[in-house]
DNA sequence: CGCTTCTTGCTGCAGTGCAACATGAAACTG
DNA sequence: CAGTTTCATGTTGCACTGCAGCAAGAAGCG
């Protein structure tokens, strides 16, 4: 069965974490990128949201007996997830989020936004991207990287 | 002709300007809106320029010999613009773009971005956007308003 | 080991966006 | 037309966003 867009309330949040953390460290390896702690860090706290973060609330989570990082320390693990495919940035919030799918670079995402409970799914969009850019390129505009945000309802709100 | 999506460099701006503010007028009238003299300078500022501008930026192209508005003063112009469909916030750019289209409330724009001269275009999305809504409900989603903007290389700042 | 490169920490700042309250102007109403 | 309501603008103040520029540390490499 295909990954659920959203995921359901009470899905195996423990394993889906685990998951993608281990995704992440491959794809660092396989790169050569260093998962340091930190950046390591960042990922988890928005893995275990699984709704978009703004910076400093990411900071607010992080924040321990230690200290909290400096919000340039942490828009830096941002960039850096982002720059690897690990994160995606949510343009209409300010915020952030953990990538749960397998995509490579330059593929479209669509991003559904349940303005209820804020959750966001990641939809494929192979179909639209080709539409999308032929009728870019009608324009003759060069298209690079799509973005595509939509904001409604979601199905587990939906059913209250 | 159909309006070019991006206007040429070297277009009759005053007319294109006029036609707008004809626009924005008949819009507001029709609407029992008032389209004070605050909110038409906002939007002429905006129509001046053909490319998005911040919040900022509008607040400095505004500042006169009265003094310039508070930055409070623009967002509400701004969002009474947008209200009634006249502007456009361009997510990715924090930033605002007089819209030179007759769309109705919720019709999907594209919005073509280049990346090197800043311009924004509106492109019709009619066809991407039954399939995006289309996609998102088989997510068991019901959309409201789909978001989309596209960076690239526009016709102009290609051909050199 | 010494060098280079990457990562993190620190200070500071510019831009974004709005809440809350006060005043002023316009429209409505009896 | 005075009184009320509604809408627009002004003022103060603040929280959030995002990054530049420099300094110090850690990791990898010949």
């Amino acid at each position: 069965m295909p990954r659920a867009i959203f995921p359901a309330p009470d899905h195996d949040h423990e394993r889906c974490t685990s998951t993608a953390i281990a995704h992440a460290e491959a794809r660092c390896a396989a790169r050569a990128q260093r998962l340091t702690p930190l950046r390591r860090q960042v990922l988890e706290t928005l893995l275990a949201s699984h709704n978009p973060l703004g910076a400093y609330e990411i900071i607010e989570r992080m924040a321990d007996k230690n200290g909290r990082p400096a919000p340039i320390t942490v828009y830096r693990a941002l960039d850096f997830l982002r720059d690897n495919g690990l994160v995606h940035r949510i343009e209409s919030r300010n915020a952030f989020v953990a990538c749960v799918h397998n995509h490579s670079g330059d593929d479209l995402v669509v991003f559904l936004i349940c303005e209820r409970c804020g959750a966001v799914g990641e939809g494929p969009g192979g179909a639209v991207a080709e539409a999308l850019k032929a009728s870019a390129r009608a324009a003759g505009f060069s298209p690079k990287s799509p973005l595509i945000e939509i904001v409604g309802i979601c199905s587990h709100c939906r059913q209250r």
